[in-house]
This record gives structure tokens, sequence and C-alpha cells, in this order.
DNA sequence: AACGCGTCGCTGAGGTAACG
DNA sequence: CGTTACCTCAGCGACGCGTT
């Protein structure tokens, strides 16, 4: 395989312009990099910038842009994304605009292998790291950087296979996407708006849904209770506000030793527990405590609540409490001038919440852990086609691909 | 004139203290 | 003890200036 050097494969890199604010030329920053390779136009600013330096350095389609500066420690500078527009675009400082020569390498071809470079961390080789901003050593990447670089029509079968490996792993985010909104919808089909009641439930408040009131509804401790002092190694876990995020029990921060654990009892949770986070922007999302969950206790920002499932069933509870109608009444309307928080207890206490037939109930949370499954399935086959897709560039970018 | 090089303020995230 | 509000931390993205 003939290796060429970057250098000779694109024009003098152009460089980006700041522009002042006020103009009206769409510049590209790297807010506008996405991890895909892929522009997202969502949010270009509009600048003022000289017209000779427009017509100078206005992109062209098939240009590749590469972040110059920036990045962060998980995520090495070198991040390239392709310019297909015909629009007037310029990119700003932070980036450059490497013009492939047509007649030596195809655009999307070196957009992959510029991309696997970046992937696989060869672009952390010219990062100039002295505090905080990371940059590019721009020069010595295009002078010291091989690129596999088979006859042109091969380049372009590649590039072909890598697109269609992009598509796939597309379609499959989609999917997931698709499956979230059905078990959203799936809710209001069978039991309508849980806030106007259109179709006549009975309504209960969730003291009569819990096993016990006492320690089925409960904050965590407050004041000093769980100062960091008191914190070891290991031990009893401290549930927090991330635990009932995205339903992630797997990170762990905090612990406390028995005997603490014994004196805090009563916050203890068990699976199937709901927890509630209490305040800040993540107000409101809960999760349902897994079977195999560490054993631990909530910290103040949560609140923990254990249904009857006889009554009312775990599932059922959780798209209750995310319906948009719940939320806007519930949180919206206590909502002061400071951050969010969870509404005082004696409002939750007599809030309605719809109470249809077990049964129904039981259907909804067998159609949910179906869809669920679906859901999984997907995210098994986005796993593969990532794996489809990281494994051709791999190739590609040894020269082994075609 | 263009390039390379650093740092700081904003804001999101979310735990924690003060107060009644 | 429950409610309310604040504080801290860290990531991230912006620009201007000295040097080539």
């Amino acid at each position: 395989m003939i290796e060429k050097v970057l250098k000779d494969l694109v024009e003098k890199p152009i460089s980006g312009e700041w522009g002042t604010d006020g103009g009206d030329i769409k510049v590209l920053r790297t807010t506008n990099f996405t991890n895909e390779g892929i522009i997202d136009y969502s949010n270009v600013v509009l600048r003022n910038i000289d017209e000779r330096k427009v017509n100078s350095k206005k992109l062209k389609p098939g240009d590749i842009i590469i972040e110059k500066s920036g990045g962060s420690p998980k995520q090495p500078v070198g991040r390239v994304v392709y310019f297909d527009n015909e629009g007037t675009y310029l990119c700003n400082n932070f980036t450059s605009v490497l013009r492939p020569k047509g007649d030596r390498v195809f655009s999307k071809y070196l957009l992959y292998i510029l991309f696997s470079n970046h992937q696989f961390g060869f672009t952390g080789n010219f990062q100039n790291k002295t505090t905080g901003i990371i940059n590019l050593q721009l020069t010595r990447y295009i002078n010291k950087t091989k690129i596999p670089l088979p006859p042109l029509a091969t380049q372009k079968k590649i590039a072909a296979i890598l697109d269609e490996a992009d598509k796939l792993r597309q379609l499959d985010k989609k999917l997931i996407e698709k499956y979230e909104a059905l078990t959203q919808s799936l809710f209001l089909d069978m039991f309508g708006d849980p806030v106007t009641n259109k179709k006549d439930w009975e309504t209960k408040s969730i003291v009569e849904l819990v096993k016990d009131e006492k320690y089925s509804l409960k904050r965590g401790p407050f004041g000093g209770a769980l100062k960091k002092e008191i914190f070891v190694e290991d031990g009893y876990l401290v549930y927090e506000q991330f635990h009932a995020l995205n339903n992630d029990f797997s990170m762990a921060r905090y612990f406390i030793d028995e005997k603490k654990y014994n004196e805090l009892i009563g916050f203890a949770v068990k699976p199937k527990d709901i927890i509630i986070s209490c305040s800040g922007v993540y107000l409101g999302k809960l999760a349902i405590v897994p079977g195999g969950a560490k054993e631990g206790i909530i910290n103040q920002a949560l609140l923990k609540v254990t249904l009857d499932e006889s009554k009312m069933r775990n599932d059922f509870f959780v798209f209750h409490f995310t319906q948009d109608s719940f939320r806007r009444t519930f949180f919206d309307a206590n909502r002061g001038a400071g951050i969010p928080n969870f509404p005082p207890m004696k409002d939750f206490k007599k809030f309605p919440f719809i109470l249809p037939p077990i049964n129904l109930q039981n259907q909804f949370s067998e159609r949910v852990q179906a869809i669920e499954a679906q859901k999984a399935q997907a995210q098994q086959s986005l796993q593969k086609s990532e794996e489809l897709f990281n494994s051709l560039l791999q190739k590609a970018f040894k020269g082994e691909l075609v």
C-alpha cells in the first residue's frame, strides 16, 4: 500500500476568522462539531468579516474542517468534520480548513482516515498542552501524518462502504429513539392525561398507595447526618441524584460503615424502591432501584417511595410521574425564584394520582417491558453497528479495506 | 499579515447549609 | 424536621497579543 504524507494531499491549510459581532457571514465553530464527522448547523453564529477575507477563506463542498484548539482531557484536539454545503460559510480561528487535492485523494475518504486518526488517538501525539486549553500542532501534524493511498477508484469504494456502515448505526440510533417515544405514548393511549383525567379513573393520594407512610415516603437525612468526614472507603452506598438520573446504578462515590448505616436505617433503599431527585436541573427524575443494587441509604437530595404494588405498580407510577402534564402541574406551580426544588411534602401527599384497575396496570407494565426488551435489542444492534463501523474504519486506516 | 499560544469567565450540575 | 436557597466545582468555549 502506497502511503503519502498528508501535506501532499491537501492545499495549504486555510486559517479561520473570528470576525466581529453583528455581521451576516456564517461562521462555524467547534460548537458546530459533532463526534461523528458531521456539522451541526443548529447554532451557527453570524459575524462581520472583511469581504476580501470572505472570498479567500470561504468554504467549499468537500472541505474538511479540523479542530486546532479546544478539546479536553478526555477528548484530544484534531476532530474533523466534513463540509458539504453550498452556502457561504467560514470557520473560526480554533479550526482550520484542509482542502483535499481532488486529483490525488477523494475527499470523503480522507475525512474517514483523519477521523480515525482522531478516534484512535493519534492526534494526541501532536498536542501542545501547558495549562487549560489544548492546541494542535497543525503544521507538524500535516508534515508527519501518513495517509494510506490506494487508487482514487478504490478510495471511493472505501468511502462508500464506510458511508453505508455509518448509515446503519444512525438507523439503530433512530430506532432506539422510536422505542422511547413509544413507551411515552403508550401511557397516554391506555390511561389518558393523568391530570385532566378524562377517563374518570378513581384517584388516590400517594399516602394511600405506599406500604406505610412512615418508612415508604422518605426524604434523605438532612443537616449534618451525612458529612464528608464520616465517609469510609467501602461499605454501604450513599445514593445520590445521579443514580436517579439515567437509571444508572453503576457509579459509587461515598460509603458509610455499618454503625452509621444502622443509625440511618430508616433511609435505606431496597430493590424496587423508587428514588426521586429532589432539586436542581434534574428535579423529578426518578428510577426504580434494580435487584442486586448495593445496599445503602439515600442522601438529602433524594426522595424514596416504596409503593404497595398490589395497588399501584412501579412502572405505572414512573410513567405517571414523567407525564408532561403531571410535571407541569406538580413542579412548575411550585417553582419559585431560586433553584427548583421538590414541592412541599404536604402538597405531594395531597396530589391525586389516577388509579386504573390493577390488571390494566399489569398490562401496561408488561407492554413497557416488552418495548424495553426491544429497545435493549436495538441497543445491542447499535453496539454491533458501532463496532462494525469502527473495525471498518480501522481496516481502512491500515489500508486493509478492499 | 498570519500564526501560535495561552486563561478566564460563564454556566450547568448537583450536593449542602441555613433557616424557621 | 422539613423547606428553601446557595455555593462549589469542573467542563467548555471564547480572543487578543506577542512572535514569526
